[in-house]
DNA sequence: CCATTCATGTGAATAGCTTCACAAGTAAAT
DNA sequence: ATTTACTTGTGAAGCTATTCACATGAATGG
């Protein structure tokens, strides 16, 4: 029976993946929890329990090999292969998602686009091709889509989510503000940037030192 | 003394302002717990508690006033005021940002525009001026700057993020994928959509269905 | 070869967050 | 006025995540 992992455990993976990313290419043998824990700003401790709940990488007095780690993490996350991404809108955002090279670097290719803009539907963006929201279900099936990124209007966005997966798709990125409705096998994340720069905006408002003489 | 309020909690703040503001446009008086908390995939509790640490909002037998508890959250959240922010890096993602509308609804107000490439200072985008990054400091001063998004590349976020401390701005919102250093005085928050690409293909890799075989 | 230094891996302890469960308050119907 | 149906607000319980602390093992230097 597999342990289940928690959220912030998975994505204090992707930190683990770049840190060493950057040792590497610094030509780095061996790190220790302690230096990785320094670059990402965390603590020793965890970055050893993380790890742990997948083998034992390290060499006690020494540290970890910066390759070896790497390439492992690259394996439990899933990024030693490539994943068959498609857009759906090709907006403002969906535009800069498509010419974002980081994606196809982790393995997540983007390679089919729709939109429901006539004057768009044809045009050539980065090589692809856009497709007609219309056909989206069989072209989904077609290019056998792993993932599929959810950039268009809010009001929109459930209806489109039902067609992908009704074409059997697993897993969604969503940049669209609402809460969308998938059924259980199907892995939904929301990217929504409001929710930070609120969080950024509350903090300001609420603990900011020129607020301190209020809380004496 | 106030008490410390945790990150998930205010995000949940910001979910429960968007749903009251859906329940406002459909002319609800009083919103429930429990009705709010399916709305979000919630439980009710947990929407209680959230607000109970802010105060009482509701009155038994009937739910929260809609109208009321939105500007409350608002009050809380510090997006009932206007928030003077500036963009770093007017490429793919910063130019998506820029013409983002949800932002200004909210009271992110981008009055300032920085970039170091010749041909885009001095150029309009969305009626603001980009200005040439050596001013940075001096501009952001001058315009009261109180928020930052940097949407430049990795390799130059952090000279740019000192500039932008050392100008006296107390919120980052950082979208290059990197550890920034910041003081303890400035709050950072990093967007990493990679991240969440990640997240999707570990549990497609370790969750999905096909491989349930495997855990007997 | 032995002492010293370093750093992992992991149970145990602690801290933090979420859910439970219920007393208490409100509204509406009779 | 009383009953019924509802829903909040909140201590307490339960659960999850993080940190502590140390036994264990590896490398280095004299
Ligand atoms: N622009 C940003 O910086 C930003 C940031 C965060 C979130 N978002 C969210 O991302 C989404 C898109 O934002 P945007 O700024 O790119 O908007 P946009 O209007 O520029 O792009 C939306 C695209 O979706 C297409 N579209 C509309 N209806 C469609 C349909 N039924 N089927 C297929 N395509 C359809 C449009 O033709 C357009 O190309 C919105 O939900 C927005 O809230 C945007
Ligand atoms: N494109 C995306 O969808 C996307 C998604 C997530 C994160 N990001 C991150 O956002 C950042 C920008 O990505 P992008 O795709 O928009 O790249 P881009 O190259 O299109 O834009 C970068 C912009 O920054 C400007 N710039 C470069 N050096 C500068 C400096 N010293 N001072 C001021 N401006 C400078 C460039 O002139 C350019 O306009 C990167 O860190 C990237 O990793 C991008």
């Amino acid at each position: 029976m597999k342990k289940k992992i928690s959220d912030s455990s998975i994505h204090r993976l992707s930190l683990y993946f770049r840190a060493l990313s950057l040792f590497e290419m610094e030509n780095y043998e061996t790190v220790s929890s302690k230096e990785l824990a320094k670059h990402e700003k965390l603590t020793p401790a965890q970055i050893r329990k993380d790890l742990s709940s997948f083998g034992s990488f390290g060499t006690r007095g020494l540290g970890y090999p910066v390759h070896e780690l790497k390439n492992k993490i690259a394996s439990i996350l899933g990024i030693d292969r490539s994943w068959r991404v498609a857009l759906v809108g090709i907006g403002n955002i969906g535009s800069a998602l498509v010419s974002y090279k980081e994606f196809m670097k982790h393995g997540f290719q983007i390679i089919k686009l729709f939109d429901n803009d006539q004057r768009k539907i044809g045009s050539n963006h980065k090589g692809i091709i856009v497709s007609d929201i219309k056909n989206i279900q069989q072209e989904l099936k077609e290019s056998n889509i792993q993932i599929v990124i959810i950039s268009v209007p809010a009001t929109v966005a459930q209806n489109i989510v039902d067609d992908v997966v009704e074409a059997g798709v697993k897993a969604i990125l969503n940049f669209a503000p609402i809460n969308l409705r998938v059924p259980d096998d199907v892995i939904l994340r929301n990217e929504n940037m409001s929710m930070e720069l609120e969080y950024l905006s509350f903090n300001l408002v609420n603990y900011s030192q020129e607020d301190d003489i209020e809380e004496v």
